[in-house]
DNA sequence: ATTTAACTTGACCAAATGGTCAATTATTTT
DNA sequence: AAAATAATTGACCATTTGGTCAAGTTAAAT
């Protein structure tokens, strides 16, 4: 994420058309997930977003039609970079691997992606009226996989009883997203200022310590 | 919180004009703040809360004057209970018990005033614009005091040392906080069947367990 | 009983909003 | 070069919204 590279205009080398739509779809995909962030759906404007990929509004309406339909094309897109992360968990045998690594995974994009990430607290915290199919099916899946995993490695005494598997998941997603849905009160209580990568890198070993005592594991 | 009993009307017991504006602006406060916990300040209109507190809108602007005061009278009642759980925190002198005791409060209150939870969420995912001076004042002194508590435990080695305190509070509220602002989710994954009053005891406990271990202290 | 103050509410309004459309420009295809 | 397709954008519109207001009703004060 980041920065996006855009083609200056000139009269010698014109753009295809295939790398204006590109281009402009992920413009506009990035600047809507600022405002979506900021103000959920309801309360974003096209305008707003409009303003920030600093294209006319109706230019919005050209690539994604209705408001709605580039919110949940946001939403999705968050869910490729979120699989990701969340395929780290299962490919590590040992417990001390798997959590250290998905949990340092989901830091990282707590610290890459914070809108994305609010993004999807807000369509959560909302009811998830436009993602529940999503939720109750491809990250039930996950997370069923996820809690067998734990289970096993509870039966095989390498971690401790937690009880039901999906206390400790619900810990480990709310704290590494704290970071980046709660962000500006990590910076209020920073002293106003906004953790250096030094910094965020420090923490992201203190929640890993955390959870892998949590379960019993020494750091 | 919960089942707001009104006065019937009725000819022959006239409501004092006192009660009657206590019982409106209860009303509407409640009303309010599910409201907004579910479409946050710019995503909830005043149509809509009228609604939901079977008032007229008119109703609304004569006790609350506008949108924007209504929302900083929510979030200020539901500071209220806030701040009650969090002195919890500093009046117990073992580390143990302090946990215990506010890690319950904390979710007691996220089982019992979920909506609360929600419109702070929002709230300060959105920048904290309403209430940047309430978290750079009160929560931070309140903060200062629970962080320097931490650090004593560690000192005096009641707890493992684990650097930055502020790491470990972020994680309590976080997944304290997970059961209120994402009910929905914790819902779905739990078959589609909201977590019983039972349940989520058990819960409250596996959190205190996880929290505690997580400070090197055995449950 | 009468005056005063507080509560209630439908009608109304200016501003903002999501979305459409037709006219224009730029690229691609034939 | 001409026809066809895709991208750009200002003007426009119906609907929704926060908020006002004046006319009515109810309770309190004299």
């Amino acid at each position: 994420m980041g920065n996006i590279i855009v083609a200056a205009k000139s009269k010698d080398s014109p753009r295809s058309k295939e790398s204006i739509r590109e281009d402009n779809e992920l413009i506009i995909l990035t600047a809507a997930e600022k405002v979506f962030a900021k103000h959920g759906l309801k309360g974003s404007t096209t305008k707003q977003i409009a303003d920030m990929a600093e294209l006319p509004k109706s230019n919005i309406h050209y690539y994604f039609h209705t408001k709605l339909n580039l919110y949940r094309c946001v939403l999705e897109s968050i869910l490729v970079d979120w699989m990701k992360a969340a395929d780290t968990f299962n490919t590590f045998e040992e417990p001390r691997e798997a959590i250290r690594y998905y949990v340092g995974a989901k830091m990282d994009l707590s610290r890459v992606r914070p809108f994305g990430s609010k993004v999807w607290a807000n369509e959560i915290i909302s009811g998830a009226p436009e993602m529940e199919i999503v939720l109750s099916s491809r990250l039930k899946k996950w997370v069923d996989s996820c809690v067998s995993s734990i289970n096993t490695w509870v039966k095989l005494k390498k971690i401790v009883d937690v009880g039901d598997a999906h206390t400790l998941l619900y810990m480990i997603w709310a704290t590494t997203q704290h970071y980046a849905d709660f962000d500006y009160q990590v910076m209020i209580l920073n002293n106003g200022k906004r953790l250096t990568d030094s910094e965020f890198e420090e923490k992201k070993q203190e929640v890993i310590d955390l959870i892998l005592r949590s379960v019993g594991l020494n750091p």
